[in-house]
DNA sequence: TGTTCTTGACGAACGCCGTTCGTTTGCTAT
DNA sequence: ATAGCAAACGAACGGCGTTCGTCAAGAACA
């Protein structure tokens, strides 16, 4: 027997096997199809088939797919190592706490684009964005500086992992080469830039993301706030 | 009478009226519907009625979907305004070219979308990043370190335009606000900064792009490749 | 205990979607 | 005139998110 609260959401827990539903439930079972199969196979219509029921007794526990989405998105968070001291180099940290979510989001395939069209607001984000907004504090950024900082750098970084994680995918694996193509053959008189450089446009991988990122601390740290 | 060669797309040109069908045409017209209803109300199916035939028409000219995409984007992209001038301030024409990036793809909702999962090889994105590398190498940066800038500053871009695109979403407005109070009613406690930026966090909308841009802009300056 | 009320579960259906297949149509070149 | 062939197209396949009406089971109450 459950507390006899006047009414509320009581869902019966007390069956045995075969989980009672839940949004955890929902969630759990849609992550690992996420990390499977990626964004693109998955479906409510899959995640409810993995909880053997129909895809319409999910909208008790979840308002559409966009909400799932959210829901999917805050819970990965939730794996993002965050700093446990405030000693030493500031920098370090912060590097590591946004690679640690561009990673946590690259591991997911499809993940990162939601996270560039949702407006997250799950608890693991406060404590994403309240970290965040303690290591720019100890870097010497201002508060009002480092709230419009924060939001840069998470944009940009997913941003990172959205374009990583589609340059792996097959399709753009062509489009990729079309592109290579195309830039790789203009004309030094039209373009001479772009002759000049070649391959150079498509190179460097993580030496490219950490100069990009340091990029952006440099670039808030010389920057004011208007 | 066309042109009598061996053997190649020929495309029956000579009817009159009622337009011969040609990606241009298909192009055309999936603009018109994205400008008016944007990605959302976008499918090969509605563009297909538009130009009174059916969906499967369209696949001799289009490979899929993802290849429509890919030719609208490079359709508008050939809508930025480039500049005419080496002379004067190529800080400010850096930051027009950038706005006028922006502002084409806010103009279609759910373009940006596009621009981050795209891999762009269309011949108006050839001549976008032609004019950036040019104009970064008129602000003294050298030809390796503006290449990886080219591609940080448009990814930047069109992650800011997305945000601004999904901000407007009637979705979102709902999401917005839940943001909002989930970050506005935290204890003092355990997330003091964010507790003491209050609604701070949402606050700036062209003056935080501007100053985004900025520290793109100084940190590009600052940050030698590695 | 018996009866009503509430709410989770769920099958079926609606209206979309991208893409494929097989066929027909109409021009071109022989 | 006819054969060849690319374009056009109708129909269908399998998938999707979401809604609706119904059912069943536990809760609340008499």
């Amino acid at each position: 027997m459950t507390a006899p609260e006047s009414r509320h959401i009581v869902s019966r827990r007390t069956r045995p096997a075969k989980s009672p539903l839940s949004q955890e439930a929902i969630v759990s079972t849609a992550l690992d199809l996420l990390s499977r199969e990626g964004m693109a196979g998955l479906s409510l219509r899959k995640v409810a088939a993995a909880l053997d029921t129909g895809a319409a007794s999910l909208y008790v526990y979840v308002a559409n797919l966009d909400e799932l989405h959210a829901l999917l998105l805050d819970r990965v968070l939730g794996e993002i190592a965050l700093p446990t001291t405030r000693d030493g180099d500031w920098r370090a940290r912060l590097r590591a706490v946004l690679r640690s979510y561009s990673e946590v989001l690259y591991d997911r395939p499809g993940l990162a684009q939601v996270a560039l069209s949702t407006i997250p607001s799950g608890p693991n984000m406060v404590e994403l964005t309240e970290s965040l907004l303690d290591l720019l504090q100890q870097g010497g950024v201002a508060l009002d500086r480092a709230a419009w900082a924060v939001d840069l750098l998470l944009l940009h970084t997913s941003a990172f992992a959205a374009e990583r994680d589609n340059r792996r995918r097959s399709d753009d694996v062509v489009a990729l080469h079309r592109a290579q193509e195309a830039l790789g053959s203009v004309s030094a008189e039209d373009h001479p830039h772009i002759h000049a450089l070649g391959a150079e446009l498509f190179s460097g991988g993580q030496g490219r993301y950490d100069w990009a990122l340091d990029v952006l601390i440099n670039g808030v740290l010389s920057t004011p706030r208007p």
